[in-house]
DNA sequence: ATCAAAATGTGGCCATAGCAACATTATTCT
DNA sequence: AGAATAATGTTGCTATGGCCACATTTTGAT
């Protein structure tokens, strides 16, 4: 019953407080001096040298009253790509949110991008219902206020903050919106791809669940072909993306009758 | 004197200068008050009133000398109970932690005592199953790669952090754990209740659909009468606290055969 | 150009953080 | 157990940040 009596009581040594430092570190972007001292129970002089040695090792970024993680993104595969064209997303997803109407049923896929949106729709505060299987856009959109969200079930993938799996899907089955908001890692003439595993599904079923579908993709996705496919042209109603697609592809979308919307 | 000249050598003006605050604060996790000062040639003032005025919006966490990228939702206002009895949860957590076997199947409440024997959980890196309706904790133990989650779907409470409504209850219903773990505003003879709307019932499932009970919950909260009642003593099988339950309630727990667990 | 409102700067004052030297407490080793 | 050593706490001081009230400058509209 009681087999397993590790640490009781005790306070953290230093090896496990600095852990902690760093694991904290990886939930918040910036921890204060006072706060840990008060967490950890020890003198702020403590965490201040924990803090030293820890800055040493290049680990965490000093700042005065605190520190943060350093710049090279310990935070897995969100924060390196949100790094990359992150003012061409911005656009894309301003642009995005500005075609929502209030009152409006979306389905909204995890992704940099498509986060992107949620924090304009949510700045924007403009009144929705919101289905999402991501959790910072859950987290955004039902902080503002305007938005009831709504968030799928499923396997909870760290990399990319997001649930995924069968649940995931059969949840989303039984649900209709009027418009799917999708991002990719790839369009071409053959469809819209992605490599994550798993969300290939997701977006497939988001768009056949909704009267509309926006896609929301990076110009220098054009004509790159992905892991595997999500849809087809055909399931797309519109593209939101920074810059124009090449003629070929371009005609494709005007073949299947999407709408393709320049950001800026 | 310019009409419409935009701002070449002249210094930018207040909305640029907050946009590109922003913009930095993608690039860097922290920016430090007297750094922007001294980049855009204005007073630390004006850049204090350029923080609060971000962090009014919720676009940035101030934090002494700077401010850093909010971390989406994460803590909005478990914030405040967080800091409440800090170490008294961090103990109940712990020991909780540690009564977790390898391999274990466990259903998680969203609160902040059970948040805490997440972050435990995650730090002793324990292989389990964790089926939950609260977000931080999906993502602390999701993310310790040692445990697999699956999020409960749901309405998003974001207050709370987590998800609630018909469709997590069902959702919970269709799943049977080992062990579920729960927190709660009070405890008495009469049983576990929570003040919560609609906490309560997620709660009364969790326990339904496990072996074995587990309820986290501080010692100051003995004795006291919640909103609703979540669920009988006999429902449970263990409780952890900070300290020991006045005599009657300790009666009526040995009456029920339930272990309490006393944290230091 | 002129005026009102907004934005920004300045200086005084207090709170918090940083730092260094030394004291105290834990931990480890034999 | 007791000494050696590492870790942490304390104290006193300085530097920096936070904040308020008010002065000054800039902006926008007429």
């Amino acid at each position: 019953m009681d087999a397993r009596v590790k640490n009781e009581g005790t306070r953290l040594r230093k090896r496990d407080r600095r852990e902690q430092i760093l694991f904290e570190l990886k939930l918040r972007p910036h921890l204060r001096i006072s706060e840990l001292a008060e967490q950890f129970a020890v003198s702020t002089e403590t965490i201040r040298r924990d803090f030293d040695a820890l800055a040493e090792k290049g680990l965490i970024d000093r700042a005065h009253g605190g520190a943060s993680r350093p710049h090279p993104g310990q935070y897995p595969t969100l924060n390196e790509r949100e790094r990359n064209q992150f003012q061409e997303r911005e656009r894309i997803g301003r642009l995005a949110a500005e075609w929502i109407a209030p009152g409006e049923t979306l389905m909204i896929d995890a992704g940099s991008t498509t986060q992107q949106m949620a924090r304009f729709l949510a700045m924007a505060g403009t009144p929705c219902r919101v289905l999402t299987n991501s959790l910072p856009i859950a987290m955004l959109l039902g902080g503002s206020g305007a938005a009831e969200v709504i968030l799928a079930p499923g396997r909870y993938l760290p990399t990319e903050s997001a649930v995924v799996g069968e649940e995931t899907l059969e949840f989303l089955a039984r649900h209709h919106v009027e418009r799917a908001v999708i991002g990719a890692t790839a369009l071409s003439r053959d469809g819209v791809s992605e490599s994550v595993p798993g969300f290939a599904a997701i977006k497939r079923v988001m768009l056949a669940q909704a009267k509309t579908g926006m896609l929301l993709i990076l110009g220098s996705k054009f004509g790159v072909h992905g892991f595997t496919r999500a849809a087809t042209l055909g399931a797309l109603t519109s593209v939101v993306a920074d810059s124009a697609p090449p003629a070929d592809l371009e005609e494709a979308l005007r073949d299947n009758d999407v709408e393709v919307l320049l950001a800026k």
